[in-house]
DNA sequence: CGCCTCAATGATAATGATTACCACACTTCG
DNA sequence: CGAAGTGTGGTAATCATTATCATTGAGGCG
């Protein structure tokens, strides 16, 4: 397999993994799959849900896209790729601007709780969801 | 604290509020709301899948029940209110099983962390997915 | 340059979990 | 006993996501 080689991809380069992933890098938060796709359409692109879709899995699958989901399981999405190490993310609640954190000691404290249990090959999901200091400033009057 | 008068809740205690209640206390690991509905119905219980998710919620709600979501986006349950104090879970992606366990550390550094993006009022997400010793043993032959 | 092959696309239907609705049963109280 | 109201549960509706499948466009080859 020469998997690895540089930026090759298995798949054609098209137009619309291109507005995708554009449309991914120009935000600065986590963007929901079909927010993606109406906002794309409301530019007047021409482009499908199901191919957004596609082109969102197909960024997380290649790991340039992380993703986590909301508590009504809706899937959001962010490209992040460029930072290759392991990180999370603090999210604003309110504006949804996006934090990348280093979480060092949370690794750590993971890979112990697992070993202390007897667990192996564990994975982790962290998020810090609270409100950013802009937002505080805005909701202090409410 | 015997602030509540014992066990007062707001609502009529039911036959299926307990049969809802019972099943997820049965179960060691998290259940999916359709799990707890079709096992209740192959026991011969009459219950409506309504009702199932009703209790869950309110279990949820009244803090009883700790929440969390598989990547497919199903909702889990499970009874764990009894250790009134904040804490995490280590599950099994295969069998399920789960333990508890405390995270200070990590309260800690979320803490932290939020205070040094200006975050306030942060909350966080934190699940470990990992695969226990005895399924490590079964599979060890795969 | 035109053709051929196949991945990519996109409209639509299907799926699956969750919620909304609503008529009916059972409790409780007068 | 009857009124009033909560809880129930079947069914339809919702919503995000996935599958289906005929059509389109990209690229390589002759």
């Amino acid at each position: 397999m020469t998997a690895a080689i540089g930026g090759r991809r298995r798949q054609r380069s098209t137009r619309q993994g291109g507005l995708v992933r554009d449309q991914l890098a120009a935000a600065d938060g986590f963007r929901s799959a079909q927010s993606v796709f109406s906002d794309l359409r409301a530019r007047g692109e021409v482009i499908g849900l199901s191919t957004v879709y596609r082109h969102l899995q197909a960024l997380a699958d290649d790991g340039e896209a992380d993703t986590l989901q909301t508590a009504e399981g809706e899937a959001l999405y962010r490209l992040c790729g460029q930072t290759s190490h392991h990180h999370h993310h603090l999210v604003c609640r309110i504006c949804g601007r996006t934090e990348e954190i280093e979480g060092r000691g949370v690794e750590q404290w993971a890979a112990q709780m697992a070993e202390q249990h007897g667990f192996t090959d564990v994975g982790h999901t962290i998020e810090l969801l609270g409100i950013c200091g802009a937002c505080t400033a805005d909701g202090t009057k409410s």
